[in-house]
RNA sequence: GGCCCAGUGGUACAGUUGGUUAGCACGCCGCCCUGUCACGGCGGAGGUCGAGGGUUCGAGUCCCUUCUGGGUCGCCA
């Protein structure tokens, strides 16, 4: 008999049915003349019974049954009377098996297939295929899987065409690393694998397909964070004939349908927006998380000629003094305040200071018996301080301030459990700057890639104050996280021309890098703009998950390596002839 | 590349100032059990304390090196 039903689909309006389910065994009970077996497979479980009733042969089979075996059982549903199990789905029904099959036999496993295991990542990741089997990546991998296909059907309702565009492409050294692929028929010469589709779609517009979409693995060869995967995921898309509101409000909606359609999540729209500068100002981020208040304070100006070197260094550098009141921290002891000092330092900043008014009202202090008291006082009231608080400063370069603050903002919310877990906070970031400084290179480098357009109303300043121009750019951030960003690109020769100047970039290394493009742009091109977001953040934030590797069936572990096919590897000297490669043997080389 | 944390039977943990035979729970194996559902009862197996070196009369515990994994800064246009 072929399956009938998933083991939670069998219910209590079927009872008496014959019905045949299959699946795995979660857990054995030999009570000795009576048996029971629950069953699992991906829809949840089932309770199979074995009394007096039973075939004796059936029993037989029955008592061998060991957790984990693949069995089919089929049988005749029927009420568990007065003795219910609340917590199951399945509870108040259990099938009487008239025929057992053993489909396969299984080894003990390496860890329990349990809701909520406290397994080591590393062992899980060496046997995924079990860990897969938990019902905690089983609930997320099919909630990745309803919110791709819920991507999919508002963005085809809304006019978009999926297409899919290629994993071998050629390098573009800015931005992050490549994964390079070598070529067999051209030795000597590289693939690379995309950091993102962004030139292809651009291109897409060019070619009149006007709204684009897919839901694309991309890949950078970059250190990893909880967060952060070397293959991943984008619903990326693009549009023509748009301008930033069109590609917002589209996108805001994109979200909350899906967060309807797959949580029941209530988006109110339109959803916050914040200028990068407020952002920053105010959150010390660029992906504010909003959900609590905690707000920073810039203090410079008050500073002014407050007789404490330190701070009348930074505002002659034309720094920033912000200020953070950690409320309710007044009464922290002396070893937590250095670890927040820590936190600051981590961030860059060289130091925090800090005020703590007792509940009492006697202060305690890094740096006021540098300053008058006046000045004191300008402080307090600037940050809305009352007794019981803790003032935490910090004096730098502008954004290392912010940052640094922005850092402590978390880590004092943190502290203080003021973050609701249960919220969904949105907001875009908008108006980044179109460029910033990289010290290293010691030239203006795209802040998000070299086709961003500039603020219409900025492009007067491009040559003069190339550092204060702002970018038709967006970010959808999610509780402090970044789910995706955007722009709308520059599709005028002149303003591209520009740009690639600012960058330091002369004609022929521009056609060499983006070439195709550029000359793409000769043949009319639509004005275009489009967004990208990250699927397994995403993912990640909707299931509650704390690291990104929970919504990925095969993530990658810190090194980049995978534990259960132990990727990457070494190949066969013949594979590598065929490549024209030859590998130097360094310290790191694997045998 | 830097910093922080963890590694003890299959799994998750405990292990005091360095001191008998390294504990506990779950899992596993056997026997018993007719309404269990984290079944219960009785019995049992299972550990080079991640690895290497050092200090010591004596190391799971202290020191050094190293491996594995996690977090994070740098990095991620």
């Amino acid at each position: 008999m072929k399956r009938t039903h998933y083991c939670t689909e069998v219910d209590n309006t079927i009872i008496g049915q014959q019905i045949t389910v299959t699946g795995w065994v979660q857990r054995r009970r030999n009570l000795g003349q009576l048996l029971f077996v629950t069953v699992r497979d991906r829809s949840g479980l089932l309770q199979l019974a074995f009394g007096e009733q039973t075939d004796k042969k059936v029993f037989e089979i029955a008592e061998k049954l060991r957790t984990e075996f693949v069995i089919q059982a089929s049988g005749i549903v029927r009420s568990r009377g007065a003795d219910v199990n609340k917590s199951m789905a399945t509870g108040d029904i259990e099938i009487d098996v008239t025929e057992l099959i053993i489909l396969s036999e299984a080894e003990t496993t390496p860890f329990e297939i349990v809701e909520n295991s406290d397994v080591k990542d590393d062992l899980r990741l060496k046997y995924r295929y079990l860990d897969l089997r938990r019902p905690d990546m089983q609930k997320n991998l099919i909630l990745r899987s309803k919110v791709a296909g819920s991507v999919r059907r508002f963005l085809e309702q809304n006019g978009f065409l999926e297409i899919e565009t290629p994993m071998l492409t050629k390098s573009t050294p800015e931005g992050a690393r490549d994964y390079l692929v070598p070529s067999r028929i051209h030795p000597g010469n590289f693939y690379a694998l995309p950091q993102s589709p962004q030139i292809f779609k651009q291109l897409l517009m060019v070619s009149g397909y006007d709204r684009y979409f897919q839901i694309v693995k991309c890949f950078r060869d970059e250190d990893l964070r909880a967060d952060r995967q070397p293959e991943f995921t984008q619903i990326d898309m693009e549009m023509s004939f748009v301008d930033q509101e069109d590609v917002i409000s589209l996108n805001e909606k994109l979200v909350q349908h899906v967060f309807k359609e797959t949580l029941n999540v209530d988006v109110t729209l339109p959803i916050k927006r914040l200028p990068y500068a407020e952002a920053m100002s105010r959150y010390g981020s660029d992906k504010p998380d909003i959900r609590f208040d905690l707000e920073l304070v810039e203090i410079t100006t008050e500073m002014h000629q407050c007789g404490f070197s330190v701070f009348e260094t930074i505002i002659e550098n034309k720094g920033k003094i912000c200020a953070l009141n950690a409320k309710g921290m007044g009464e922290l002891g002396r070893k937590q305040i250095d670890a927040l000092v820590k936190v600051g330092q981590d961030y860059g900043a060289k130091g925090v200071a800090w005020l703590q008014i007792k509940q009492d009202g006697s202060e305690k202090s890094s740096f006021t018996k540098f300053l008058q008291p006046d000045t004191i006082q300008l402080i307090k009231d600037k940050t809305s301080a009352q007794n019981g608080d803790l003032i935490l400063i910090i004096a730098d370069k502008a954004t290392v301030a912010q940052t640094a603050l922005g850092a402590l903002r978390l880590e004092v919310a943190k502290r203080l459990d003021l973050i609701n877990k249960d919220e969904f906070k949105f907001v875009w970031v908008t108006d980044f700057p179109l460029l910033e400084y990289d010290e290293e290179a010691n030239r203006y480098v795209a802040m998000h890639h070299p086709f961003t357009m500039p603020k219409d109303e900025d492009i007067a300043i491009m040559e003069t104050e190339p550092q204060n121009v702002r970018a038709k750019a967006y970010d959808l951030c999610l509780n402090g996280c970044e789910l995706g960003g955007g722009s709308i690109r520059i599709y005028q020769h002149e303003v591209q021309e520009k740009m690639f100047k600012l960058l330091g970039f002369d004609k022929e290394t521009a056609y060499e890098r983006f070439g195709f493009l550029l000359n793409a742009f000769k043949y009319g091109v639509p004005p275009h703009g489009g967004i990208a977001f990250g699927l397994d953040r995403m993912i990640m934030l909707m299931a509650k998950c704390d690291s990104i590797r929970d919504v990925i069936a095969f993530p990658k572990v810190k090194d980049a390596s995978c534990p259960m096919t132990d990727a990457p590897d070494v190949v066969d000297n013949i594979q590598l002839k065929e490549l024209g490669l030859n590998i130097v043997a360094t310290e790191k080389t694997k045998e």
